[in-house]
RNA sequence: GCGCUCGUAGCUCAGUUGGAUAGAGCGGCGGUUUCCUAAACCGCAGGGCGUGGGUUCGAGUCCCACCGGGCGCACCA
């Protein structure tokens, strides 16, 4: 349990007894800088305008009726009213023991999983199928995946998603270019993912250029969304290299995603009709009509729209009762020659062909309203349609067969959908949320309680000059080659650093480093924040860095391996026993600071959880193993003298093992070495 | 123009419901190895927290305005 959640009820006890309960709600308890104290609490000066009193006042009276001497030194008052407490060493000694038992066994380290866990769909990974993947898919694979694991950690259901694309433009681009290849190869399966890269790149180009090819290729997505056989038969070949590649790519980079986690657009095709009808009864004109003027209305100079739907104007002002027929059409007219509609509220109607959603709060440059388009004029369908099918599959649909309740033994009916796509779609998901909610399908159908739908945004991947990370020619990279370098960078350091490693160990402490490296340093800064790709900042194997990091774990292992090996055969069980039951004797302020950090991971693993933020846990890991490194200098394990400090340093070693391993591997997805 | 987001040390970034003298890392300077992996450790220097108001006992954090950067804004995802 936090230290923080041990020390508020003394809090609220002791101030409920000095001012009457109505006071004692969650008083404040954080930990503080160790220069002063180790926790604080400041509910002194926050009561101190409510009772009219002095706050230093306040928190004398706190300190008469508070509680807390079996585990702090005595209370002091400090500054303006602070009430400062130092931790006993006996007390964290004795938290970390009963901490040590724990992270000894099924190894949590101490983190207690929620009381009631929810269901929650992590949507992550999700590249376009189309092309091979790039640095661009990057950020959401390695965030995704961590925000995965702590909450699945944590004892939530955590569903996976791989929401790839497969059902979108892009693809009609490149079947359309396939056509022409097609002629000379009749099995695009065995068509290398390279080959159809160039083949996409060729697509976009004539796309660009030639509107004669565009207006095909548009025509493609049509065709392979009414299942015309010969397309679907070539997009099936093209998905099946596709999904190797992803599947490949997924596999070197350490990343959970399976194959059954994968529910591409495709998947939705058939739910896709059903859901615009659904959305059209919820939110379509007409039954009790619009509130106000939202006739969509545009400038056909703008090339946008033009209906000036006098139908649906003239609908809204004759529901409302305020005017008939013509007059109506003519009032709406003038009035939004006048000024640009305002959306008052959520509903659906076709503008200039398309079937759209329209929001309020959404406008463009020239305060238009703007719409989420669900399908196109020509009739095909957008990734707001998709998205929407998703959301309501993973919300609404009870999965009755067992490959569908696969990735999560019950019917899905998520608590929680959470998407870990870049920032720049921030917009689409708000109107995406705004439409689900409009439409009333974000309720739970079996707690009735509303659905948690969160985006969580990633920045910008940015090269050294500030600019988006690109190769020398402007295209982006690619993610294959990118984690080979990355190897082959940590390989070189690793041959140099420790030339004695056999060969074999060699190469996979360096995949480990190097693709450890790589995701660390996307981890460790706030997920929100464009984030500068630097090789030299990454592997620098000091600061806050990944391998800095599985150095430490390793330092750890060493000592064990060698405590392990002074025992001799026979009585190494009972060694052990011993070790693992000896008390914890915290000292040296290495030792204590050690201990009390320790103390500190499961609160961190829970913000992790209710932020998404995995970076808070990379700061706590190597604020962790920069105190362990103190701690190593200055505190002899396997040298001290005394057997019962060598035992307690040993379980120091332990926990923390345990804890960098637990945090590392199973939360951040980055593998933890024996050596390196 | 509207919306979102960011502006903290030379560089890259932390700063969890507002709490004390704003913290790391890198880079710079100076030290540490007969001792568990020196891929390490210890010390020093370095900041008007974009600007101006406001709320508050108290603001890097909340509110308003402005300046500057990034992103988004109708048939791409």
């Amino acid at each position: 349990m936090p230290i923080e959640d041990i020390l508020k009820p003394r809090f609220s006890t002791a101030i409920g007894l000095a001012f009457g309960s109505e006071y004692a709600g969650n008083p404040m308890v954080q930990a503080a800088d160790p220069k002063f104290a180790d926790y604080q609490c400041n509910a002194a000066l926050a009561l101190a305008r409510r009772l009219s009193q002095p706050p230093r006042k306040v928190a004398e009276q706190i300190l008469t009726h508070l509680s807390v001497e079996d585990l702090c030194e005595s209370p002091q008052i400090a500054g303006p009213g602070f009430i400062n407490l130092r931790l006993r060493p006996a007390w964290l000694a004795q938290q970390c023991a009963a901490l040590t038992r724990e992270a000894e066994s099924p190894a949590r380290a101490g983190v207690e999983g929620v009381a009631v866990g929810q269901t929650v769909v992590v949507d992550y990974g999700g590249p376009n199928l189309a092309k091979e993947m790039h640095v661009g898919h990057l950020r959401s694979a390695v965030i995704g995946d961590a925000i995965a694991r702590v909450l699945a950690f944590l004892g939530h259901g955590v569903v996976r998603q791989n929401h790839v694309g497969d059902f979108g433009t892009q693809f009609g681009m490149l079947i359309r270019q396939a056509r022409e290849l097609a002629a000379t190869s009749r099995n695009e399966a065995t068509i290398p993912i390279t080959d159809w890269e160039a083949c996409y790149r060729q697509a976009v180009q004539r796309d660009r250029e030639d509107p004669v090819f565009a207006a095909q290729a548009r025509q493609e997505v049509v065709k392979l969304q009414q299942a015309d056989p010969e397309t679907v038969r070539l997009w099936q070949g093209i998905c099946q290299e596709s999904r190797r590649h992803c599947r490949e790519i997924f596999e070197m980079l350490g990343v959970a995603l399976s194959e059954r986690d994968i529910r591409a657009e495709s998947y939705y095709k058939d739910r896709l009709a059903p859901m615009v009808e659904r959305l059209r009864r919820a939110l379509e004109l007409g039954g009790e009509g619009p509130k106000v003027g939202l006739a969509e209305v545009f400038d056909p100079q703008r090339r946008r729209a033009v209906d000036v739907t006098a139908l649906t104007a003239s609908a809204a002002l004759e529901a409302s009762g305020a005017l008939a027929g013509a007059e109506a059409v003519e009032r709406v007219a003038e009035a939004v020659e006048e000024k640009p509609p305002v959306v008052m509220r959520p509903f659906a109607a076709e503008s200039n062909g398309a079937w759209c959603v329209f929001l309020p709060g959404y406008v463009d440059q020239d305060h238009n309203p703007v719409p989420l388009i669900v399908r196109k004029a020509d009739g095909a369908y957008l990734y707001a349609a998709t998205d929407l099918a998703a959301l309501y599959f993973r919300i609404q649909e009870a999965k009755t067969t067992s490959e569908e309740q696969a990735p999560w033994n019950r019917d899905w009916r998520a608590d929680r959908v959470i998407y870990v796509t870049d920032a720049r779609q921030s917009q689409h998901f708000a109107m995406l949320f705004d439409t689900v909610r409009a439409a009333h399908w974000d309720r739970n159908p079996i707690t009735g309680a509303p659905v948690r739908l969160e985006h969580a945004a990633f920045g910008s991947l940015l090269g050294e000059d500030g600019k988006p990370f690109k190769t020398r020619s402007g295209e982006s990279i690619k993610l294959q080659e990118l984690l080979t370098e990355a190897v082959d960078k940590a390989a070189a350091v690793v041959a140099q650093k420790n030339p004695l490693l056999s060969e074999a160990t060699r190469r996979q402490v360096a995949k480990a480093v190097g693709i450890g490296a790589v995701k660390y340093s996307d981890l460790r800064q706030d997920r929100t924040s464009d984030y500068v790709f630097s090789w030299s900042r990454m592997l620098a194997l000091d600061g806050n860095t990944g391998p800095y990091l599985q150095y430490a774990y390793t330092r750890i292992q060493s000592i064990l391996r060698k405590a392990d090996a002074a025992s001799s055969a026979p009585a190494r069980g009972e060694h052990a026993g011993r070790s693992a039951a000896a008390p914890l004797q915290l000292e040296t302020p290495q030792e204590i600071a050690l201990a009390r950090r320790l103390l500190q991971f499961a609160g961190v693993v829970h913000a992790v959880g209710r932020d998404l933020k995995p970076h808070y846990l990379c700061t706590y890991l190597y604020e962790l193993a920069v105190e362990f490194s103190a701690f190593y200098e200055s505190c002899p394990v396997l040298q001290a003298g005394v057997e019962e400090l060598r035992f307690s340093r040993l379980r120091l070693c332990r926990l923390t093992a345990a804890v960098l391993r637990v945090g590392l591997q199973e939360l951040l997805g980055i593998a933890v070495l024996d050596e390196m």
